[in-house]
RNA sequence: GGAGGGUUGCCCGAGCGGCCAAAGGGAGCAGACUGUAAAUCUGCCGGCGAUGCCUUCGGUGGUUCGAAUCCACCACCCUCCA
């Protein structure tokens, strides 16, 4: 099972990573940043806002997540990347003791498109806060980035739609490929990591030869974008069983905003290390929880003389003290104490989720443990959240 | 005792002759959410053998082709005057 390891070292810095062992395409690895140190397979909460929504840094961290996400547009926009600087960067700003990732706006491209005019030279957003414009370039974004100090930083890409016509998608990779390069030629902050971000949508030749251009720029990591953005979940599944195990096998590969923890599994199994998504913190704020035995929508009915938590095989504050009656009571009440538990929850269980895909990956069982996991959570679903 | 206002579906509340099984909100029931403009959004929400039928707008009776809507009386609630 273990094969020869690869390692990758920034010589400037801290940053480091080391791919440990594998089961099949799936990889054990571990990434050394300044702050931190992190065991891939890895979730990276999402705290667009420079917050995990509902939760402390202390709770955040109770989860297992020793690196986070948070935001170049959010932050640019407000407090502005100077006023975090002044503050020494986003990790002390938040008072988040570990790693930090920020993600340069390209997600913005998609999510605001309504709110944006792109071209080569970047992209001019109208901020959803107050209607002023504001030129986001990759040069700007790097230099938020620089500003916020984070140990990651992520180029900035042009995210498309995932359904988009082939024509746009191309396009739209030869800008990222453009801007990837002129992202590479601005000065990182001190310590600070670089991933490159391959788009391409779901085609898997587009996905190939943009993977090969990013991989030539001496990135410290690779991020697979422009997935979860509208195609087909299966057509994704496809595409990553033919890419990821094609990128460096000395470099972090991190894919983008996914996803499920069914994503997360079938991810693994075709050799990604990174990922972030924020669903278990929005779902678990609209009253969804995610367990092994599938979805739980806590405000259903069935639930409120349901004195068992949420689930049984979950060592979380939130199952330990918690019962399923009492926290569809608090979000029926729509107390704000429900949203945090579930958050609470979810967070915990993505990180043990990650925790028992390690070790199967160590002991050469990933292949068994996935499929038996994915079976339990699949038929834990049809009980749970028959679908309309 | 006198004058006026009111009673609408589980709750609040629009409607003031036909387009009304009745706006809107809440509650209730279910669903969605994938590098967060989201503690958000969507659907259902009188009954039924259901491109239609039945029972609803305090009660009873009346006017009218047709009434939640107009009239009479009754019941209850509220305000002001004495």
């Amino acid at each position: 099972m273990n094969q020869s390891t690869a390692r990758y070292r920034l010589p400037t810095s801290g940053f480091c990573f080391e791919a440990l062992s594998r089961s099949g395409e799936a990889r054990r690895g571990r990434l050394t940043t300044p702050r931190a140190v992190v065991e891939t397979p890895t979730f990276m909460p999402v705290g667009t806002q420079a917050t995990v929504k509902g939760l402390s840094p202390s709770e955040v961290a109770d989860t297992g997540a020793r690196l986070i996400l948070a935001n170049t547009y959010h932050l640019w926009l407000r407090p502005t990347a100077e006023r975090i600087a002044a503050r020494g960067g986003v990790q002390d700003f938040m008072g988040w003791n570990h790693a930090m990732l920020t993600d340069s706006g390209g997600y913005q491209v998609f999510s605001l498109s309504d709110l944006r005019s792109i071209d080569d030279a970047g992209v001019r957003f109208r901020s959803h806060l107050d209607g002023r414009y504001m030129h986001l370039s990759p040069e700007e974004a790097m230099r938020v980035q620089r500003l916020l100090g984070s140990d990651i930083a992520m180029v900035l890409d042009h995210c498309p739609n995932g359904s988009a016509p082939r024509k746009e998608l191309e396009e739209a990779m030869h800008r990222s490929s453009l801007w990837a390069k002129r992202c590479l030629a601005t000065e990182p902050a001190e310590g600070q990591a670089r991933f490159g971000i391959v788009q391409g949508g779901t085609h898997i030749d587009l996905r190939m030869q943009h993977l090969e251009t990013i991989s030539s720029m001496n990135f410290d990591g690779i991020a697979l974008g422009g997935f979860s953005v509208g195609e087909p979940v299966e057509a994704m599944h496809a595409a990553l069983a033919e890419v990821a195990p094609k990128m460096p096998q000395d470099r972090p590969r991190y894919l983008m905003g996914v996803g499920t923890p069914y994503d997360l599994i079938r991810a693994i199994s075709s050799g990604i290390d990174l990922f972030d998504c924020v669903l278990p913190t929005r779902n678990a704020r609209n009253g969804q929880a995610f367990t092994l035995d599938g979805r739980v929508n806590i405000r259903q009915a069935r639930h409120q003389d349901d004195g068992a938590p949420l689930s049984k095989d979950c060592s979380c504050p939130t199952c330990t003290h918690y019962s399923r009656a009492y926290l569809r009571h608090l979000f029926k009440a729509g107390e704000m104490l429900g949203a945090r538990l579930l958050s609470h929850h979810n967070l915990w269980f993505y990180g043990a989720l990650m925790q028992r895909a390690r070790e199967a990956i160590e002991q050469g069982t990933f292949a068994d443990w996935s499929k038996a996991t994915l079976e339990r959570m699949r038929a834990g679903d049809e009980i749970n959240t028959p679908s309309a």
